[in-house]
DNA sequence: TGGTGTCATAGGTTGAGGCTATAACTGATC
DNA sequence: GATCAGTTATAGCCTCAACCTATGACACCA
């Protein structure tokens, strides 16, 4: 569902923020590049946009009133989103000209890589950093050419030959609409599951496999898709609407599963976990900016 | 820092999404309410923009390139924000008009609340929430006085004549920047937190209490703040510049933390844990929609 | 071989938002 | 107390970005 029509712009909530940190109008429209009137015209408009009073001025400075120091946390976690996916843009526009290349899985470059990237960016203002996302084995393959200094996959199994280092855990987790009969009970059993036609994401076809290869290991085949979708907001809307569970990365879900507006369904034995590994060719030495990045992973 | 100067639209973001979610320009175009041609050259502006491809357009329909579904799923982030932004500018708006009036704390209101009102939203999308924030103290006097249904607070203490559900917990931590001395001390005593002085938040003044209460119950007065700061990301700038630690919810820093652009301290033998906690008056009935609201929290 | 869908281009219009210049006011300093 | 450096708001002008309608080119299905 689109945003409302007169939704605030980002570069406007960016000088709102601005003005909350620096206590001046002023101050923000220089930090942003524009004329003091330009701000403060903009900022008249954000508030007739949201309808509520944001700022407490005087020729003294400008504070937040109460509800604006709420806003303005609200819109930080907006701008936060918006730097993450600016990193994130950077080192894709990088290729091959970055100091540091990494090659990553569609899921990982999804939900870790921006927030990684950003405090590497951080950090390291003068080095650039260039992403190539491709599946597991199309990275493992960048690597042995030794066209990417840094991979991340997700493929359950050893890679020989290459160095590697958990970074995160992920699992595979059933999840349907508030209303569907499952989300209520406490267990539902495989052969559930692989009768009952899926909603599938179908991105990286990492997790279609590690499906098909779990179910097999219990002599069932995997459940045909219904449908296959290009985004996860849309297999969401799938789900709630289509009556259909899906099996999706907990890292995809995690937020609306935290919100409740989606609901994990435990699959009775069934549980696919999978390490995602940071790897490397051992032959080439890990550059440094490469030992950098996967210390702040932690 | 100002995000960059070309940094693409919400509304363009937005209708990307849409694209990828539909298979189709012209049906994104409908469902945002635009002109066939206005979204095709939005769009064909947002490519040029991040300097990548990210659709293949054909006569049967479009489809997002492999950087386009990374890129839609980086966007996604950026929308999930907006539409929490959304959610709690409704209910700021509704004041006292709401059919469920919630009063909450500045930390609860910030960093839980819209998650929670826009996964309610969708669910009764007819009700409106009304929403005040205001410090603890004034939360329970508001549902004394029947001006409010629901209150949410982070006091310690148990509030007489209310009654009460924990529905989160939360935590006061120590951060420095990575380049801090502290950041690689494995436990700082407290007597050096307490000599220190500290860059503080100071929006809802229930964090600064807490932790006085802390360091008097060890005999100890709090340090003096060198700055008084009104919003997160001021607090993690000055933090990062003035080489000052600072004392803060472990809520409104969960994601620097994560990514490593603040590092957490352990301060010995000092551990502020309070829980957050929903309450209402029990003469008045809980209302059906804050049944829900507080079944949805889980 | 229409018919219905897709997307792109062209041309014209409007309005939002920018800038400069100026005014009104506060608070600190001399 | 007067001046100076700081703040924000208003007025007027201008430009360019973005929209819409109309049309064309191509693909797929019946």
């Amino acid at each position: 569902m689109p945003l409302g029509p007169s939704f605030p712009d980002l570069a406007s909530l960016d000088l709102f923020v601005s003005v909350v940190e620096l206590g001046s109008v002023s101050a923000a429209a220089r930090v942003h590049g524009v004329a003091q009137p330009s701000a403060s015209s903009r900022l008249k408009h954000l508030e007739r946009q949201v309808g509520l009073q944001l700022l407490d001025r005087s020729p003294a400075g400008t504070t937040p009133t109460d509800a604006g120091i709420v806003f303005a946390g609200w819109a930080e976690q907006i701008l936060r989103a918006a730097h993450e996916l600016q990193a994130g843009l950077a080192a894709f526009r990088a290729e091959q000209h970055g100091r540091l290349r990494i090659a990553a899985s569609f899921t990982i470059a999804e939900y870790l890589l921006p927030q990684w990237l950003q405090s590497f960016s951080q950090e390291h203002p003068a080095d650039s950093v260039a992403l190539e996302v491709a599946n597991s084995a199309h990275v493992i393959e960048r690597l042995r050419a030794g066209d990417a200094d840094l991979g991340f996959i997700e493929t359950p199994s050893q890679v020989p030959d290459l160095s590697e280092r958990v970074v995160e855990h992920d699992q595979l987790v059933a999840v349907v609409a508030p209303g569907h009969p499952w989300a209520t009970r406490t267990l539902v059993p495989v052969e559930a599951l692989a009768a009952t036609p899926l909603v599938t994401r179908e991105a990286g076809s990492g997790t279609r496999e590690a499906l098909e290869s779990a179910l097999e290991a219990r002599g069932l085949t995997a459940p045909p898709a219904v449908l296959e979708l290009g985004s996860t907001s849309a297999v969401r809307s799938a789900v709630l609407l289509g009556n259909s569970p899906t099996v999706i990365s907990r890292l995809a879900v995690a937020d609306e599963l935290a919100a409740g507006s989606l609901v994990e369904v435990s699959i009775e034995g069934l549980a696919i976990d999978r390490d995602l590994r940071a790897v490397w060719a051992p032959g080439h030495p890990l550059p440094p900016l490469a030992t950098d990045l996967l210390a702040s992973i932690g």
